[in-house]
DNA sequence: AAAAAAGTAGACTGGATAGTCTAAGCGCCA
DNA sequence: TGGCGCTTAGACTATCCAGTCTACTTTTTT
């Protein structure tokens, strides 16, 4: 008999679902066997799959960082464009996904720094820099003042969450999603980095 | 004999000083052994001074949030003053006891919310009002534009570190502490927040 | 239908840890 | 001197956990 959702590798799959909620809501100390209870499945089959805790931490973090990665589409309109990026941006990093790997990648980095520099390099790092060459763009056509988009980059991801992560890591609830919020920082970020006028 | 450096609480305090480094170094999960072991002092009288580990880790945080709060001296020239509060801001947030105590509080978050809690109220939230005051008689004297004093607090204290903090939380080193992005921030906060030239 | 592969339950090892308890040690003061 | 309070080493309890092993059952493949 055919079951009904496995594919070849649906166990190792449920293993990986399980870890992932998993360690999202109790992080790195969870106990293998609560992994295994909640994917229905014994000890012995998860060390089937997965060589170790460690690993399956990995693989889970490895995975986990795509679903808080930020796509920027690119319109006509400047400021649209960065509002859309920002609405998505907040929306994934200050959701439960997003603060909860923040907060396990912020605890568990020093006991697994190749891991951590990874997650750094494939999330924050990426985001930043799809970011960074659309605004590079936008500098050379003149909608922007010319700057080092990097830094510019840092600035408009830094003003649409910092204080709010904190929130989301400390206070563990209220309503982090204010969407005007998004647009009153773009426009912050439109003044601070506007053209200049009187070039001379 | 009376001992060199304790007063009657000598050694009630190095087990709060030892409590402080070991919790900072390895979070909340190093043991108490290694506690009382770096405070030179048998296991017995840590627990002569504090009831559970629970409670030392309680005294700790209260203590800590200290470490990093920044005062805010306001000097004539509104640039100079927030250049000198984001310098010293960043040094003690980037610094690796405000890594540390911002990684611990974030992962023992959940754990903790009431400790979480105070926490936040008496680091990020007191620097925070300090801030929004100060930024509020600039707002009134004219030498920044009418705004929510709390939210432009937050676009500057997140641009002055978000993604530095991150970088310090993953890559446990580099030089974080480029003074010269102090000013950068600070210049562009003004170009965000100047008074309007063309009040209608 | 038989063999191979994958899953299961649970006992077991080895190690770590919070916190308690005891019996003794040491310095200080009357 | 003798007593008091703080300190000490370490044994001890109770719990938890990662990872292994074994013997058994189910599923899949051939």
């Amino acid at each position: 008999m055919v079951p009904v959702v496995d594919t070849s590798h649906g166990t190792r799959q449920r293993l990986l679902e399980a870890a992932c909620e998993a360690f999202r809501e109790e992080g790195y100390q969870v106990s293998i066997d609560r992994i295994a209870a909640r994917a229905q499945v014994a000890r012995q089959t998860l060390y089937n799959h997965f060589q170790s805790k460690d690993e399956l931490f990995g693989e889970v973090v490895r995975h986990s960082v795509l679903s808080v990665l930020v796509t920027l589409e690119s319109g006509e309109d400047l400021r649209t464009t960065l509002v859309a990026f920002g609405e998505a941006y907040r929306t994934r990093l200050l959701g439960p996904n997003g603060i909860s790997i923040f907060r396990t990648m912020a605890a568990e980095a020093p006991r697994f720094p190749e891991l951590a520099k990874q997650f750094f390099r494939q999330g924050p790092q990426t985001t930043r820099r799809r970011l960074a060459e659309y605004l590079a763009r936008a500098m050379e056509a003149g909608r922007l003042r010319q700057d080092d988009p990097d830094f510019v980059a840092e600035m408009l991801t830094a003003m649409l969450l910092d204080f709010d992560r904190l929130r989301g890591l400390i206070d563990l609830q209220t309503d982090l999603l204010d969407s005007s919020k998004t647009a009153r920082v773009v426009d912050c970020f439109l003044r601070a980095f506007a053209p200049e006028k009187d070039a001379p």
